[in-house]
DNA sequence: ACAGCCATGTAACTTGTTACATGATTTT
DNA sequence: AAAATCATGTAACAAGTTACATGGCTGT
């Protein structure tokens, strides 16, 4: 989702070669990645313009820099606000609703394997927070946010869906509309 | 995200032409799709062995039902529990931690920039909650459910992002490691 | 010598997404 | 007749993802 502009955010800091920029990215955001994807993207990113093979360092490493465009878009990437489930699809929602809105779905199940889900994986995090890892300190305190966030989203979520339980008993699914559509008709195919 | 199971769940109900799916869609969750992204989303179901064509309605319109394997697929996906901000990447997250570490970056900028961002539509999404829209009373429910969750997840979000910024202040960036791997050594390409 | 890691790359594939072409039908 | 709408499709591309091939270097 946002491999592309991290590479740019680090490049911004030097020329780096491929291997060297999944490690950076891994050691910052505590993600992984693939590393062939690391260079698929950088090709792209050549051919858009946006980085150039500047030659191979003492060890042989193959280098790449930022072009002005691609410093540009880095940094604007780096400073703009994301859209957080307004303009990306949340797919939670997406079942949700037709969970709610198909008469063949259980969404009173759906939401307890849900709940159950995030009751786990909300123990883990907090199970992380105590447990004492041995990476930098600086590093650390962006795991501790990161971990923070996911913990607050989910006590949010545990809420919400309570509150989508109080109110599911009242929803009455319905089946496919049947009324013939009033203007325009499909092709016909016998011809 | 989502288009491909969304549609093996509607078709659940009964056999679909490829527009209908569409309005269904977006009638149920709210969500807006491109109708063309229906028809190649139908032709790789179809492909896979999850849907097949099973003719012509009275109008004309091209019906897909769904295979054994299509209607598995579709409920399976709507009883599973969605890992929220577990698995899937949170640009946000990720910007951060980059923003967080890299020297050149302002993370406090950016926490500034996004708080305002989420509050300008959290302000919205209060607004759309008080609005009587004239949709069907089902809907209206989902629709409200969906607005409520993302209301939640802002607020949470807002939250976090005052710690963030109390944290921040102690973040120290760092450039890029520079120390020589100790082990392996790159291809030399002089040959 | 051999196992294992560092490093670069490629091929194949997935879903998502947009823009466009085409034709029928209905409304104005 | 013209504009709008319904409907089906195709072409092209973006970005993510995995699996694999290759070769060099290091430690045992």
């Amino acid at each position: 989702m946002s491999i592309r502009q991290s590479l740019l955010a680090i490049l911004s800091e030097g020329a780096c070669y491929g291997n060297q920029l999944r490690l950076e990215y891994e050691k910052r955001t505590g993600g992984s990645v693939n590393v062939g994807q690391v260079y698929s993207t950088l090709d792209r990113l050549e051919r858009d313009g946006l980085v150039t093979k500047t030659g191979i360092d003492s060890l042989g490493h193959v280098l790449y820099e930022l072009t002005g465009a691609g410093g540009v878009e880095g940094t604007a990437w780096l400073a703009e606000a994301v859209g957080r489930s307004g303009e990306s699809r949340d797919e939670f929602l997406t079942k949700l609703a037709l969970a709610l809105t198909l008469p063949a779905a259980d969404a009173a199940s759906l939401i307890a394997v849900q709940r159950a889900s995030t009751t786990a994986a909300l123990t883990g995090w907090r199970a992380e927070l105590e447990g004492g890892s041995q990476v930098e300190p600086r590093i650390q305190l962006v795991r501790r946010l990161i971990v923070d966030s996911r913990i607050r989203a989910a006590q949010a979520e545990l809420d919400w869906l309570d509150e989508c339980e109080r109110v599911a008993v009242i929803a009455v699914p319905f089946g496919l509309d049947s009324e013939p559509p009033r203007r325009g008709r499909p092709i016909r195919h016998a011809e």
